[in-house]
DNA sequence: ATGTGC
């Protein structure tokens, strides 16, 4: 595939489209990318962030990450801030799942002690932990406590006992997005949401045992600061969000937005999928507010899945949770939008940051993150596929450049379609098995999908974050076992 | 991603 004869190199990792490359775009367009990761975006990717380039009240550069590709309206790998009074918020920005994002938990557990019971642990928490498309969960909550949920996120699972202190702490923003109103929530995103909190739901959403191998620590002394201090340690990350609840959010608050964006507000954009509503306007505050309990239900959703995680390893390994000590390392978002202070042209500013598919990174010395990691910077949880591996990053300084923001995860190089045509998951499953990975999983079909080969190369993926100065690589994750939907 | 497609 041909790049855009108008893309300039402005760094070794960045690639720069001006703004004469389309019609209304008021900011350049950078990607940050190595140049093997370039060569392989699709042209939707270009595309899509000049698009976002054109969106009202952006400041400084509409971004995409390494690990971009074509999404909706946004591309996934997306980030964009707004001048909170001149610009516009846009669900395309954020995602239809919102809050999906990835939590990382230790336990003090070697592979060769897990290894014996690596099935039955599998299986017991794919049995406990429901999956697939449509699942609910075990928590029965009426809708008067699911507005608690909406409002209060990991706060309501630490009354009901779901969650230790600590793992608020080691949450992004403590579990909860201030000012969320269950108000601005449709009766149909309540009861589709209601019955799913900790659930994992499908696509590409699982929970997987890993290990940290010593050969795969790239940096020691911020390994041991995140946790990670046992030769061969056996971890647990999962990636999941809020499940149907967050995706009607979206869906109803984008029909809003088209309604508006045009008639009301006169916004003309290249492309309806980045329908918006300016950021102060009725529409716009009730999207953030509504949005936010999304957000929460998503950190609720993960602290309930890890409730029924602890259940499982202490079954299995006749322990407590607290002597297997499974403690998180940290939950960060991937799909939010979310009020912070910047440094913008040399003045620090509030700014409406945009990340879809675009994980937060704050930086050593920064507030916002626990003071166990004020030196550190903040760990960074960036899931790979099923079969290669996943990443422990530090955010670095470097990433104020992006407004603190890096990769996610690896990022699709091939349709589900595409994927599904090339393997069937029980070849697949049989595969993996070979190489010591236990999976299970409710459908061979959205397994096939999710095959190592359709996604970008994580190594490339955390090198280039880390070339960039975004972050830095702490530690490579292998995969052990999996459940996905 | 998603009571997978109005």
């Amino acid at each position: 595939m041909s790049l855009p004869p108008q893309l300039r190199k402005v760094a070794p990792t960045v690639w720069e489209l001006p703004v004469s490359y389309k019609d209304g775009m008021l900011v350049p367009a950078r990607i940050i990318a190595t140049e093997g990761l370039l060569a392989g975006m699709e042209a939707g990717v270009f595309e899509q962030t000049a698009n976002v380039a054109c969106l009202p009240g952006i400041l400084k550069y509409a971004y995409c990450m390494p690990d971009g590709h074509w999404g909706y309206g946004f591309p996934i790998g997306g980030v964009a801030a707004m001048d909170p009074t001149s610009g516009v918020i846009s669900p395309g920005g954020i995602g239809f799942d919102i809050n999906c994002g990835m939590r990382l938990v230790l336990t003090t557990l070697t592979e060769e002690e897990v290894r014996p019971r690596l099935r039955q642990l599998v299986d017991l928490m794919f049995a406990r932990i429901p999956t697939g498309v449509g699942c609910t969960g075990f928590v029965r909550c009426s809708r008067s406590e699911f507005r608690q949920v909406l409002e209060k996120g990991s706060h309501w699972c630490r009354e009901k006992g779901y969650a230790w202190p600590e793992d608020l702490e080691m949450t992004e923003e403590g579990g909860c997005f201030g000012g969320a109103d269950p108000d601005a929530v449709s009766d149909k995103a309540t009861l589709r949401g209601f019955d799913q909190i900790g659930t994992l739901g499908s696509g590409n959403h699982y929970c997987e045992i890993q290990v940290a191998r010593p050969e795969n620590i790239f940096d020691a002394a911020t390994a041991r600061s995140f946790g990670i201090t046992i030769p061969n340690q056996v971890v647990v990350m999962f990636h999941c969000g809020s499940r149907g609840f967050g995706h009607q959010v979206a869906t109803d608050y984008l029909q809003s937005f088209l309604r508006v964006m045009t008639t009301k507000y006169g916004i003309q954009l290249p492309d309806r999928e980045l329908a918006c509503a300016p950021f102060r306007s009725p529409e716009g505050q009730a999207y953030f507010a509504a949005m936010k309990c999304a957000v929460n239900m998503g950190f609720a959703n993960r602290q309930v899945i890890l409730y029924r995680l602890r259940e499982v390893f202490s079954q299995i390994f006749h322990r407590s949770p607290e002597e297997l000590g499974m403690r998180m390392v940290y939950d960060v978002a991937h799909n939010t939008a979310k009020l912070e202070r910047h440094l913008v042209d040399g003045t620090l500013r509030e700014v409406l940051v945009h990340r879809k598919g675009a994980t937060r990174a704050f930086g050593p010395g920064m507030a916002g993150i626990p003071a166990c990691y004020r030196e550190t910077g903040q760990p960074v949880i960036i899931g790979g596929s099923m079969e290669t591996g996943s990443y422990l990053l530090a955010g670095e300084a470097g990433a104020a450049a992006t407004f603190f923001t890096t990769a996610h995860g690896s990022g699709r190089t091939m349709s589900r379609h595409q994927a599904k045509k090339m393997v069937r998951g029980q070849k697949l499953l049989g595969e993996m098995e070979q190489r010591g990975i236990y999976v299970r999983t409710d459908s061979w079909g959205g397994l096939a999908e999710e095959a190592g080969f359709a996604y970008k190369d994580i190594d490339l993926v955390t090198a280039a974050t880390e070339e960039a100065g975004l972050s830095r690589r702490v530690v490579k994750l292998v995969p052990m076992g999996n459940i996905k939907g």
